[in-house]
DNA sequence: TATTGTTATACTCTATAACTATA
DNA sequence: TATAGTTATAGAGTATAACAATA
């Protein structure tokens, strides 16, 4: 995925969401233009990548935001809490939380009362960074609010929820 | 990704799709549940998810068949043209194509006019095969309505193109 | 000079198996 | 025996640079 920050938008396009336009004749999603799915796709991958363009300045990335997040709400949790609940499976969400943990963001504290786990709390540069990310991830927000429009906006987290509910289980 | 069929759903979770309930407390995902970002890239995993079981069967990834699906309805199109329209990098469609064209299902032909491409079609296997994709995708498709309900499901394709249109270009 | 398809390459994400130290 | 964290590894997906053939 792109990394720099690029304009955001373009010309108008069409319901498929083409590159620009064929320069002969238009492409014909068929069947991909009822299909939701590929519409979810798509809209993901463009907010991932607005969301590269407004966190590159501070070097973090959805699911480096989505962890610090829950672990601020949530300090103390363990390595296979956090992970549990971002649907990440633990033997991936070492190499990520000792990134983190790199950066002095997080910190790992050994659990007495179970000496196999780690509790993971915010370091101090962490707690100075957090509401930084949270503005950065309101004006985010805000230019999703723009194209929905505030009222449609308000009616698509409850089906899309709904949606993710399809999955099995996150995770491991 | 998981791709050996699960059964669909479990128990009902909360808001913010946790793995099962924390054993203690509910994990509390703050201002992640008022990020649509994440809904929808919970969302497009659980879609993706489902995809990958039903399509199993017949070994037809997502992209496999939004390829698949794009040269059914404009045969003779240039890898370019195709890559572009799906997002996908010319770079990484080369390898793509030759997956589907090993298995029979697409024929690169070459062009006289331009003897540096090659217009896409399907093969007949291809076209044997496209009728079964359809109908999965459609019982797919299924699933997801009976999700969200079939008054929500009507109104959320639009914004959610809307929302891909943040999107600076997509692919290269 | 520019474009089409291509190779080589690298980095991220995701998945499984197997290990260790604790419980 | 089971669990928390870990390592090693492999496969997708996605990114860039550079090339040959052709325009």
């Amino acid at each position: 995925m792109s990394n720099r920050p690029k304009p955001l938008r373009g010309p108008a396009r069409g319901v498929g969401i083409p590159a620009e336009s064929a320069p002969g004749a238009a492409i014909n999603y068929g069947q991909l233009n009822h299909r939701l799915g590929y519409a979810i796709r798509r809209a993901q991958i463009a907010i991932f990548q607005d969301f590269f363009s407004a966190f590159a300045v501070l070097k973090i990335r959805p699911a480096q935001y989505s962890i610090l997040t829950v672990i601020e709400n949530n300090p103390g949790l363990s390595q296979t809490q956090v992970a549990g609940a971002l649907g990440i499976k633990k033997t991936n969400f070492v190499a990520m939380i000792d990134a983190l943990e790199k950066r002095a963001l997080i910190a790992r504290r050994p659990v007495p009362q179970d000496r196999r786990s780690y509790a993971l709390f915010l370091a101090p540069s962490g707690m100075t960074l957090m509401p930084k990310l949270h503005a950065l991830a309101d004006e985010h927000e805000q230019r999703i609010i723009a194209l929905t429009g505030a009222q449609t906006y308000a009616l698509l987290a409850e089906p899309i929820r709904a949606i993710a509910r399809l999955a099995p289980e996150p995770g491991e």
